[in-house]
RNA sequence: GUGGGUAUAGCUCAGUUGGCUAGAGCGCUAGAUUGUGGCUCUAGAGGUCGUGGGUUCAAGCCCCACUAUUCACCCCA
């Protein structure tokens, strides 16, 4: 018989036991987080008619879109889990109550050209708060509050959440140029950060905005300080602009509200550089960075839109919401050593029965240890005392409990600490206590 | 879509201007007196050098094609 070769597509992350042992624990405590927060979950299908899912795409994003047709069905696979949700608020409207917050872990696909940390398979980790027809405002200071206590409870590193309002630039730029190319404007402006004030001003003047202009917006953009000196700041422009108007009462609010609820102002930033790419968002924008490694880029991202089902549904639903892009953040973390595998196993202790006549003995201990709560975990494979010794050394188990002629006939167990190398020789009911 | 790189053991990679039985580290297996792992030492297994063609007395190395893979740009999370 032909052996196929086993491999994995590219673009597809796999990881081994001690890797996904952390991912989990990252996923653990997002998950933990958004319930806390009043989040009710949610998990819709991977697959939908593609008539669904291709109703926002368009361009780039729709051509990355996995297409298939089983029968007469053409299906499609999701490629955020935004999309799934707008139908998903369309269809369930009237079995809904409003605001809807829910929050969704999933995977998302995109068939790009994989590159380092993109994947053509991904998870993703979003909170959504969905209003009918109206949304206070106060949601979008909650929002920051729950990216801190996340980001501070996972402790990657001082990390700064930068928000930003669109309505803000739109109405800055409103007062300059016109609409179409203004939005051209926010995209390139956006990469100020990553590319420097040099390379913006030249794609600026490749857009041929005038220069002046270009010198205005970079200086506007660019405006640094403490968030009530930035608001001050804003307000001293003399812009009268509606948009610009209200949207600076947003970001004020936003901003006093985040911090009451316990977001500190060394962790919240006001940055005008912030845009996001995506067009539908139209009011507060978040995203958020390591500190010490900006280059990782945004790990969290999103915002207010004014209008999430408008493909599926004429009611208008305003949200606010952020996504954190898991497996890109737990590859680069990863690979930036930030977060490094330690176990192999989720096992606190092995039992290690010497030879068939300890089996009995050995099974009522573990079951015993077991209802206590006990991640515990028995050895019948391995021979010798030597191997199983070993076994428990590779994958990192704590203790290891050994059962054999004596501790059967004294009833006390020799329990060995891996780590330290000692051993004692202990009761049942004191190994419980260790292992609790 | 555009432009580069790489392809040799399970993994990470050496391999000189082409030269005779293709190497290292890690990992794996076994042993160093039969109830004690990690450290050390010893031994062993494991490769038609991505595929096809060409040049040559001779190709892992040079040339061509194909395939796979990877990185960057574009765009995005």
């Amino acid at each position: 018989m032909s052996i196929i070769e086993p491999k994995t597509l590219p673009g597809f992350l796999e990881l081994l036991p001690e890797e996904q042992i952390e991912f989990n624990r990252i996923y653990d405590t997002i998950r933990k987080n958004y319930e806390r927060a009043g989040f009710v979950p949610l998990d819709t299908p991977l697959l939908e008619y593609e008539e669904i899912i291709l109703a926002k795409a368009g361009g780039e994003t729709e051509k990355q879109i996995y297409r298939f047709k089983k029968g007469d069905t053409d299906l499609a696979l999701r490629f955020d889990l935004t999309v799934p949700l707008a139908k998903y608020v369309a269809l369930y409207f009237n079995q809904l109550s409003f605001p809807f917050k829910r929050y969704q872990i999933g995977k998302a696909f995109r068939g790009e050209k994989p590159q380092k940390g993109r994947f053509r398979e991904f998870y993703q980790a979003d909170i959504d708060i969905i209003g009918d027809g109206e949304l206070s405002i106060m949601h979008d200071a909650e929002i920051p509050s729950i990216i801190y206590k996340i980001f501070k409870e996972l402790d990657f590193g001082k990390f700064t959440i930068r928000i930003n309002n669109r309505k803000v630039l739109n109405g800055f730029f409103a007062e300059l140029l016109e609409e179409e190319k203004a939005r051209e404007i926010l995209r390139i402006v956006d990469k100020i950060d990553k590319i420097g004030k040099e390379a913006v001003a030249l794609e600026l003047q490749k857009l041929r905005v005038e220069k002046e202009n270009v010198e205005k917006i970079c200086s506007f953009v660019l405006i640094k300080g403490t968030n009530e000196e930035m608001i001050l700041r804003l307000e001293s422009l003399g812009i009268k602009n509606e948009q610009f108007t209200l949207g600076l009462l947003e970001l004020k609010n936003v901003i006093r509200y985040a911090t009451l609820l316990g977001v500190p102002e060394s962790h919240l930033n006001i940055d005008l550089t912030i845009a996001r790419g995506l067009d539908y968002y139209t009011g507060t924008v978040y995203e958020t960075t390591l500190d010490e490694h900006r280059d990782i880029g945004s790990i969290c991202s999103g915002g207010r839109y004014e209008n999430l089902a408008e493909y599926y549904t004429t009611k208008k639903l305003p949200g606010v919401g952020i996504s954190i892009g898991l497996s890109r953040l737990f590859y680069k973390l990863m690979e930036m050593r930030i977060v490094e595998p330690k176990n192999r196993t989720m096992v606190d202790a092995l039992i290690i029965p010497m030879g068939e006549e300890a089996l009995d003995y050995s099974m009522n201990i573990l079951k015993r240890l077991r209802e206590k709560g006990g991640k515990v975990c028995i050895s019948y494979d391995k021979k010798g005392i030597k191997q199983n010794l070993n076994y428990a050394n590779k994958q990192n188990i704590p203790y290891v409990l050994i059962i054999g002629e004596t501790e059967m006939n004294t009833n006390l167990l020799t329990f060995k600490n891996m780590r330290e190398g000692t051993q004692e020789v202990l009761s049942i009911e004191d190994i419980i206590k260790k292992l609790s």
